[in-house]
RNA sequence: GAAGCUGGCUAGACAGUCGCCGCCUAGCAAUAGGGGGAGGAAAGUCCGGGCUGCAAAGAGCAGGAUGACGGCUAACGGCCGUACAUUGAAAUGUUUGCUGGCGAAAGCUGGCAAAUUAUAAAAUGCGGAAUAGGGCCACAGAGACGAGUAAAUUGCGCUUCGGCGCGAUGGAUGUGAAACGCGGUAACCUCCAUCUGCAGCAAGACCAAAUAGGCUGGCAUUGGCGUGGCUCGCGCCGCCAGCGGGUAGGUUGCUUGAGCGCAUAAGUAAUUAUGCGCCUAGAUGAAUGACUGUCAGCCUUAGUAAUAAGGUAUACAGAACCCGGCUUAUCGGCCAGCUUCACUU
RNA sequence: GUCCCCAUCGUCUAGAGGCCUAGGACACCUCCCUUUCACGGAGGCGACCGGGGUUCGAAUCCCCGUGGGGACG
């Protein structure tokens, strides 16, 4: 267990091909408010993506605090969760009363997916092809 | 104290845990310590500037903006003062009606309702055009700015004594406006005065990498491009269209500025001058968050009240080169001032 | 961030101050035609994005907002 729970910027997913690459390999994960696509990646830690339009929530402020929660959430649990990228994208907007709603949601599907992510490298090793896809 | 207004300030506070983004110090580094970190509107992008590039942007035309008068300002379509016009309170006054009390009566004194005038504080709006010219004015009406009509009165002339012709007058119908007053409309064109070159930090500069100096078609020094309206001027020398191909990284611009606070002086005020003190975000797939506790706040319940218990985590909303305004959104709280009325001394 | 454009029945649109109680097409509703449906015919329902201003009079002109769309190095 690593000591810090420091959020590094090795963390954020940055590139739009980083983004395409985890939406084309068509992976997914979804709760009330939230979808998360995932990419097992080969790095050493797991990498977070957010995406939220302006068709979610119409003001800047509600967009901002959207991502600082999920980026919090992210940053409490980013040692339980396996070496993926993941991109989170806000299907419902929500505000600071739903936070407690929004926390478990976040749990469950980060549980469900460390248990699919699993199954899912077990395949990539024996598949060649993916592995061919993922260097490109 | 009540009513109606105007202006300003603030935008929950404190403590703790885990984090985010710059800066400074130490360190090879990992990291550690210190200190800082959204707003009054950061918004809309409606105006005005600074700054940068295009020639130090140079001349003219076109186009655009503004418009009482005076002032303030870097500038403005902003702000301040004055004048004019419109609006503006059941608080007051006045009138009318109903009704009560006191009184022999004259009368005095209330209550309710309705109507209405004048206004206060305050809010909103503003150029000229019979005398520069053009356009338009539906319906109604004889007639919409050229002219010209029926009845009435009256003057003159003619008369077959029934009237007819010409001129003048005020008035009628209908109209937003009128019987000639050279109307109304310039938020229709235009004219007058003042201002105005264009683009915008994705401006611009530097570094690195890569591509290219290819192909096809067209025009070519009386030409083309750069200033994205035109002409001249100035600068450069191939240019334009299509096809194909390649980048879309980093540094800088980047935060000390028409800056903020206090005091004094000038001015009715907007504002200005002087002195002292202070440094107050610089991200770039975009930093301010989450949780806990206490006290405020709001809601509900109990209670005459003080208060107690429970809930809610709190308006509008997030800097992106920087300022001055305007406009729009907004839960509350605090302070100051103005007008009218009532009461006390 | 900066710079632009648009808004009319449910949809696509016409409308350059008075002819607008806003016209047309498709759609919807009712009736007729048909044994019935379709086609066709007749009628109806239904809109100027919101608020101010200019004007005697605004869908139209001016200002402020709301919503939607576009471009960039």
């Amino acid at each position: 267990m690593v000591s810090s729970y420091r959020l590094t910027k090795q963390a954020k997913m940055i590139k739009t091909d980083d983004f395409s690459s985890v939406f084309s390999f068509r992976k997914r994960v979804a709760s009330e408010h939230l979808i998360v696509h995932y990419l097992p990646n080969q790095q050493a830690l797991a990498r977070l993506g957010l995406v939220i339009g302006k068709k979610t929530a119409k003001l800047a402020v509600s967009r901002n605090y959207m991502k600082r929660v999920l980026r919090e959430l992210f940053r409490y649990k980013q040692h339980e969760i396996t070496h993926v990228d993941l991109i989170v994208r806000v299907q419902k907007k929500f505000n600071q009363s739903e936070f407690k709603q929004i926390k478990q949601e976040f749990d469950v599907l980060m549980t469900k997916l460390n248990h699919k992510a699993m199954l899912n490298t077990q395949k990539v090793t024996l598949a060649p092809s993916a592995q061919l896809q993922e260097r490109s």
